[in-house]
DNA sequence: GTGAAAGCGCTAACAT
DNA sequence: ATGTTAGCGCTTTCAC
């Protein structure tokens, strides 16, 4: 229809949408003037369809309401924007059955990727998307599956530190309260924290599960604090921010404790409100900004050289921020 | 190729997946048995060519530090996917020359349907979408231009009753924070808020804009409190939860004020951690759920029967909030 | 109820 | 540098 306007072949418009395509400035000046007249845009299915790239990127995410996500979602969408590529979002809860099912919907849209975060997948599923040529890479989750790249914080590392922090600032009972136990961050964070402990001649005090979720936080905090003072962790890593802030409400005004005066808190994500006045939480940083440049290059590259598919693992440096939720020891260097 | 395995003609098999098309149990029973061995599953897009409908609905939103985006996009999709569709995400900061920009993006990818939360579109790209029969829903923002649904709540409704709610709590001078200027919600809530005052015989003590942002708020709020007791609001309304949040910060940590004893703070949105024991924000709730499900109802009939395109502004009742940042007035009810 | 044929809007060889 | 041809995977008349 432009082509006819413009008086040259369809090609030939092709052509001129085409970067790197060769075309005389007087066809492109002629099919110019035609696209503009027409107000004419190229139809970005019909040139999935014949060239097989889509440029839409599938992205599986859940738990929205950790303040993590959002943030994760607008780096991942402007910095896919900016490649010319799109986000198609699929909101998923955690059932592994679930995801299966909703990454086969995924497929059926042609994507040239998928971002999973924070959920896992069948290894069924991930050969199917590596038959079908689409790379996965895993956001914030490991999973030690054939073709499945991943990024992720050194979540180990970061819980490490946070345990010798503790240590150093001289607590005695030192809690942690876990994430879902089916989270491979939650697992490295206590595995890092737990090795920190045992390095430093210590072992948990209590230990309790808040399942990334409110009320069972809620619960955890109270079954750790229900003996009496000295009987009572000093300390608590949390394993989450969102959590922490939680434990941090139901401290002060359920259980009328002081912190850091009685107890340090110590989360992990620093998300936005952990730098509230009102919490201002000692916490881990989750690199956002690093983690999602990581991943688009991981994702771009198994796009664009298919051939050179080595799935990688990076672990993204996750530094402790000091704020006011815990204890500092005299001393310490970042 | 699913069609000669299953030795049928291909639009047996299209038949097959398509719901109420005429197919004999046989004929059907050999394309299933195709489709399980091949693991076929029907190309999204090549349907969407032919058919012109993609089953994808754009969403071009922005403020995801606002937790009420992130809720909302969380039913949306869900909402959705429910009915078929998938929502194609693009963040767009809130210029409108750029939001021009990313719609035509949008239409480029052939979609269904367009949800704009929270950002504004020129009438000329507002009529080019309706040149190409996209229908498009404003979400949380109202322009009056042909053709362009909206549903948001309704803030000069809730505003007022905030405005009544405050004066009847023996508040003398009563101040205003607002959002920023160029959003249709700012202005009926300002606008609702201010009626009331009238209405109550008063006047806005003091006004100042914190723009929806975390900097200018605590200018607003310093700005605000400059004078000595006395001179100072002894109540305010902020056009938004986020704003709240940190105003409420400032007042504390920074003015050693006490909420709601020196003064009541009262916001707009219910985010999550208006309620968090921290705040304890008084707030009026936008009804996320009531209005995506309006969103969704005004997007599918406007894609179904075009015919019918009747564009409507729907509000949604957005009611008081009553928690423990705000002094409330005896006898008060709901 | 079913198949044959045409075509959605575009790009990728292949000729020229 | 440009046009011609074929075809991506599907749905849709239209005959049968």
């Amino acid at each position: 229809m432009v082509a006819e306007r413009a008086g040259v072949s369809p090609s030939a418009v092709s052509r001129v949408f085409t970067p790197g395509a060769s075309v005389s400035p007087k066809t492109e000046e002629k099919v110019r003037k035609a696209v503009a007249e027409l107000g004419y845009r190229p139809n970005v299915l019909a040139r999935a369809m014949v060239s097989g790239r889509s440029r839409i990127i599938g992205l599986v995410i859940a738990y929205l309401e950790n303040q993590f996500y959002p943030e994760v979602l607008e780096k991942l969408s402007n910095a896919l924007q900016a490649q010319g590529y799109h986000i198609l979002v699929f909101m998923a809860s955690s059932e592994t059955g679930e995801i299966d099912e909703v990454v086969e919907q995924i497929l059926d849209y042609q994507v040239d990727g998928i971002v999973l975060a924070s959920v896992s997948l069948s290894s069924d599923l991930a050969s199917r998307c590596q038959a079908a040529g689409v790379p996965v890479v895993m956001f914030n989750r490991f999973q030690d599956i054939d073709g499945l790249s991943a990024v992720t914080s050194d979540n180990a590392g970061g819980a490490r530190r946070v345990g010798q922090f503790l240590i150093a600032g001289g607590h005695e009972r030192i809690a942690y309260i876990a994430g879902w136990e089916g989270a491979s961050t939650q697992r490295d964070r206590e595995a890092g924290f737990r090795a920190a402990l045992a390095e430093g001649g210590r072992t948990l005090f209590a230990r309790a599960c808040g399942n990334f979720e409110r009320e069972p936080t809620a619960g955890a905090v109270r079954e750790l604090f229900a003996g009496q003072e000295g009987d009572r962790p000093d300390a608590v890593f949390v394993a989450g921010d969102q959590m922490a802030l939680f434990a941090m409400d139901v401290l002060r005004f359920e259980l009328g404790l002081s912190v850091p005066g009685d107890v340090s808190v110590v989360g992990f994500d620093d998300v936005p409100s952990a730098s509230w006045l009102s919490y201002q939480l000692t916490t881990v940083r989750q690199q956002a900004a690093l983690m999602v440049e990581r991943t688009v290059a991981a994702l771009l590259s198994a796009i664009e050289t298919p051939q050179a598919a080595n799935p990688t693992h990076e672990a993204i440096e996750a530094p402790l921020i000091l704020r006011a939720s815990a204890r500092v020891p005299e001393g310490w260097k970042t």
